[in-house]
DNA sequence: CCAGGTCAAGGGAGT
DNA sequence: ACTCCCTTGACCTGG
């Protein structure tokens, strides 16, 4: 059966202070420290168990869980932190209940990771937030498998994609084994930056890492592809594992002609083409999980047609 | 309690 | 050189 899920947000329950990227600004981290990082971190972890429940029971089975769990996790190990013992036992148990529950779970850590960068502190910092979101994943007992992904952008082109790709292969090598084991990349959306055909050539053919196809991004990269051909070749690079997809409608084209195109709609507008495929799909849609029911009510009245821009 | 200003990070694009 | 955008708006202060 294929997955539709959302991103982080859960609209109905943060309006009842359920909500799981609780962080501070820097001020305040100066002052509290690693232990004030460590009781939000325990609020946010309580609060991911609340939402993959109502996912669950509200018929949704893929979730991206945040990357602000752990507020200022750069700065510390989470083994380290006082609260651990609880942490440790609390990450269990959401990952006990979202694999009883047959949740996929998926993360996808924010434009600063750049493994590509040519810069060493810039790699080091990625290889660390990496690293400890597979080490989130770790603890909440979830298979080190692009079941449960952490899905990022290459993040730098420097005007040579070839040799950024190449880096990027090499420095892979240098996570840990439980983020190598989960780590797939996403086609970009400008045209100077990482197509599907790209990441095939550059990066699936040296390392064998799954690509993530993102309809909405194929639009403005394309590598020359039509979006069916994109999705296949994407689909060739997953194995046994479901492939994961990421959807959105352009804001630009559907509610505000005034915006740029790779700006995301508030719902979905289309019915998604997935060409025969059996699809994990993440919506992105800034109305979250109300988007995703909406368009599940509205799936089979929509066309599939994009209307252009 | 609320509105508004502010907030770590890397890279790319538009101005 | 500066601003905005991107994974995901949220934190904090002054009224």
């Amino acid at each position: 059966m294929r997955k539709l899920g959302y991103a982080c947000i859960n609209l109905e329950l943060s309006g009842k202070g359920v909500t799981t990227n609780r962080g501070m600004i820097k001020r305040t981290f100066d002052k509290v420290g690693a232990v004030g990082a460590g009781e939000l971190a325990l609020l946010n972890i309580k609060n991911i168990g609340e939402i993959i429940r109502w996912n669950s029971d509200s018929g949704i089975s893929l979730y991206r869980m945040s990357s602000s769990i752990f507020p200022w996790m750069s700065e510390y190990e989470i083994s380290e932190l006082p609260q651990f013992r609880k942490i440790q036992i609390l990450l269990l148990g959401v990952g006990r209940i979202a694999l009883e529950k047959k949740q996929r779970l998926t993360f996808h850590p924010g434009p600063f990771n750049v493994l590509v960068s040519p810069n060493e502190p810039v790699v080091k910092k990625t290889i660390k937030d990496l690293n400890q979101h597979a080490e989130i994943m770790d603890l909440m007992g979830l298979p080190q498998s692009t079941e449960y992904p952490i899905n990022i952008h290459l993040g730098g082109a420097y005007g040579d994609k070839e040799s950024s790709m190449i880096r990027f292969c090499e420095n892979f090598k240098r996570l840990s084994e439980s983020a190598k084991k989960r780590l797939i990349v996403e086609n970009d959306d400008k045209a100077s930056m990482f197509s599907v055909k790209d990441l095939y050539e550059g990066v699936y053919s040296r390392i064998g890492i799954p690509i993530t196809f993102d309809y909405h991004h194929h639009r403005f990269c394309s590598g020359g592809l039509t979006e069916e051909e994109a999705l296949n070749l994407a689909a060739s690079t997953w194995n046994e594992v479901r492939q994961l997809t990421h959807y959105s409608s352009s804001r630009k084209t559907m509610e505000s002609p005034d915006q740029k195109a790779q700006a995301h709609a508030d719902f979905l507008y289309e019915k998604i083409k997935t060409y025969g495929l059996s699809l994990d799909i993440e919506i992105e849609a800034k109305a979250k999980e109300q988007a995703l029911l909406k368009y599940l009510i509205e799936e089979d009245s929509l066309l599939e047609n994009y209307i252009d821009f």
